[in-house]
DNA sequence: AGCCGATCTGAGCGGAACTTGAGGATCACG
DNA sequence: CGTGATCCTCAAGTTCCGCTCAGATCGGCT
């Protein structure tokens, strides 16, 4: 059963493939969120059954790995790290990733999660993940419709002018940026970039996008749909993955 | 979407069903093993898409609740225990749940953890104890006869033409679509569709079928099966193993 | 403490979405 | 071929939901 590991750290990584390959694992080891992407684009060989994805990755945000994994393939995926905060457990989960598991952990629960995520199989992807680089995703700072979205300075630009945002609006505007076009529900909103398990009571969530709205001045940016929640009207109007030749992956 | 809460301390099972309630879950609420394994017998009705399992039932063990669950269905299982030991947690994951939380838990991960195993869907495996139509929840787009709906854009276009629609429309289609050929009875509709189960005194679901059919412009999609409910029509064969008598295990 | 920006709340408005009812069309069945 | 049940369409109501504004509250900073 093959597994990729992503993990920069060669000690950890040297233990663990060491430990996996006991348990009837065959260990394929990315050091980097690219050589991990990389590793998973289908070439003949068996597919990987799990992912193992840790958090701390030199290159790129591993959340963002995770999602562009996700965009692609189907395959499960276990995030690893030593982040045990609420908000990026969720986060994770959120972007698609099957089980969040903190260090420390014990070796035997992360084995039978491993299991776990491997019996239920991969899911069906009608995404082909042709060519590398057409899907418009984040890397560096998040770049749509002119406006630019730098998350470690937590500033935003719209063609060059600089917009402040305060924090909510901020979070906000990153959390719908993250992937534009996707419908993202009140729930999930509220429970990503508020405090979890907030119900919102007021007209909270309203307001801010109404701010959020006025600050940026590009109408039609930010969409309501109507009983479920917000999005992102992304430029080019290549909107979804491609519908894909029919071709179904069996047989 | 269905749910089975198995719990037997009211007080926080009525709290879990007011939050479950209020993210778009059905829940169903089991106060012992012995009535979470009859209620998951495949009765006609939609099938619950996850297993919320309290390990601390008075009648018989968790854990065999569990094994028994798995014998039989492909559900998912979390297990939601103040059991917080390793041996207890490699013991209940090996028993084939799909994830292990235990108390106290954040709300908010607790619900990011249902939605990762439920869009990952119930397993294929299970011992087809008649369950004909346990269509897993597919990730991506679906795609049929022209129409292709993106779940997480919210957006369905035939033939590549962009077709705006409702909430309601949307989420008929994407319940009638997710098993082509396959009649959705009205009451199942209903609960899908309309959360909290109020039966439709109306015209309601004709009306919204017939918003349906006039956006989509497919003659003969959408079709009416006479004192039962709807279906969509796929273009490939037509599977007919509906018997669709008037199901008698209503209750 | 006092200030000031950020966040939250409540009320009112307008429009979209949903529901309802009635009448006509269609179907199953005798 | 008639009849009742079921479904479809149209045209109203009615409810729901998002937007905005204005004021209250929170929280960091001096």
């Amino acid at each position: 059963m093959r597994l990729l590991l992503v993990e920069d750290d060669e000690r950890v990584a040297a233990a663990l493939v060491a430990v996996l390959g006991r348990h009837g694992f065959q260990v394929r080891h990315a050091r980097s969120g690219h050589e991990a992407l990389d590793a998973l684009v289908p070439d003949g060989n068996e597919p990987y059954r799990v992912v193992l994805l840790d958090l701390g990755l030199p290159d790129r945000d591993g959340f963002e790995v995770c999602s562009r994994i996700r965009a692609g393939s189907g395959v499960p995926v276990i995030m690893v790290t030593a982040r045990a905060d609420i908000r990026s457990r969720i986060h994770g989960l959120n972007l698609g990733a099957d089980d969040y598991v903190t260090k420390p952990y014990d070796m035997g629960e992360l084995l039978a999660r491993i299991h776990a995520v491997a019996r239920r199989g991969t899911a069906p992807t009608a995404v082909a993940v042709s060519a590398p680089d057409t899907v418009p995703q984040q890397r560096g700072p998040l770049e749509s419709r002119g406006i630019r979205i730098d998350r470690e300075r937590r500033r935003v630009s719209v063609d060059g002018r600089d917009v402040p945002l305060t924090r909510k609006e901020f979070d906000l505007l990153a959390l719908l940026a993250q992937s534009p076009g996707v419908v993202y529900r009140r729930e999930q909103i509220f429970s990503e970039v508020w405090r979890s398990g907030w119900e919102g009571n007021g007209r909270t969530l309203e307001v801010h996008i109404g701010s959020l709205r006025n600050k940026l001045a590009l109408p039609g940016l930010v969409e309501a749909v109507r009983g479920v929640g917000y999005r992102l009207i992304p430029d080019s109007p290549a909107p979804a993955p491609e519908p894909a030749p029919p071709a179904p992956a069996e047989r």
